[in-house]
DNA sequence: CGCCAGGTTAGAG
DNA sequence: CTCTAACATGGC
């Protein structure tokens, strides 16, 4: 069977700037860019297996097996993923078509255009670099993710280079928090990566379930986890269910963002963001990410 | 005594 | 309901 195969993309898709996002950090260690496209270690139906993900043709991704072997079950897993990775599936036309001439958003709109949410497909990651990401700045979220990945985490060698898996809740819930310390987590951080990790690993959150609710009731699930507030149960659900009204209200680099634009000498405040956002209605999502684009 | 960062919790008023 | 301290450390 051949090693490779292909997905079609919509219009409006720009895969380059989808990789700028990619690349956005040296220190990432679940997947690792190059010149033309991405590569990346995933656990699928029992293998570690390594693919690559390239342009192909003005509307094609190509996915190539790099290594492990590609069955048609796995085919249409990988197909599945590479979809819910780049939002293949949501049309953006009504959205540009909304904000046209709105101050915030219509020039940036323009300058990205056909840029999506590369969504984080794992809820247990999602929430878990949600927290990590809380209250420090990104480069140093990095540090902590890449000290957890490489400690917990399995890693794949192929070619010279390590390709690195996310630890698995089952793992970290057994972990006692102290264990934590050393890898520069906070107390609260280590504390919260466990809750999170049990929640997983005893069943109160079953990904599958969650999805099929609405936003609100999803959200009350998640911030049951001590350690999961508004801002990280928005993201999380923004990222890997991709609930369009989801967005972190709260988040200090969005409040930037819309300070920047509207050449504001402080940040808004929440209810201006609340306001501002009222136009925005089933693309806050979006609206939220073109904001932290132009950051 | 520098301030803010892709926040959250517990406790006080 | 709103306000505040504590959490740990990096980057500018």
């Amino acid at each position: 069977m051949s090693k490779s195969f292909s997905v079609s993309t919509p219009a409006l898709f720009s895969f380059e700037l989808c990789m700028d996002f990619l690349r956005r950090s040296p220190k990432e260690l679940l997947h690792r860019c190059d010149e033309d496209g991405v590569v990346k270690a995933l656990h699928l139906q029992g293998e570690d297996i390594l693919f690559r993900v390239t342009q192909s043709g003005k509307d094609q991704l190509s996915i190539r097996i790099v290594e492990g072997t590609l069955t048609p079950e796995r085919r249409s897993a990988l197909s599945e993923y590479v979809n819910q990775w780049f939002d293949l599936r949501t049309d953006l036309n009504p959205f540009y078509k909304s904000v046209k001439q709105d101050p915030l958003l219509g020039e940036l709109v323009r300058k990205y255009r056909g840029y999506r949410i590369v969504g984080q497909p794992d809820l247990y990651e999602s929430l878990v670099w949600a927290v990590l990401g809380q209250q420090i700045n990104l480069s140093f979220a990095y540090t902590l993710k890449g000290r957890f990945v490489e400690t917990y985490g399995r890693k794949l060698h192929h070619d010279g280079q390590d390709h690195y898996i996310f630890p698995s809740f089952g793992d970290v819930a057994q972990l006692d928090p102290l264990h934590l310390l050393p890898l520069q987590f906070s107390r609260q951080k280590a504390q919260y990566t466990v809750n999170i990790s049990k929640a997983f690993a005893e069943g109160q959150v079953q990904p599958h379930l969650l999805s099929k609710l609405p936003l609100a009731e999803a959200k009350e699930e998640l911030m049951r986890i001590k350690g999961v507030g508004n801002w990280t149960a928005n993201y999380a659900l923004m990222k890997t269910f991709r609930y369009p009204d989801a967005f972190p209200l709260e988040d200090a680099g969005l409040h930037n963002a819309i300070r920047n634009r509207m050449g504001l000498v402080q940040k808004p405040t929440l209810g201006r963001v609340k306001s501002l956002f009222k136009k925005y209605r089933g693309w806050e999502a979006y609206a939220t990410l073109y904001l932290w684009r132009s950051l």
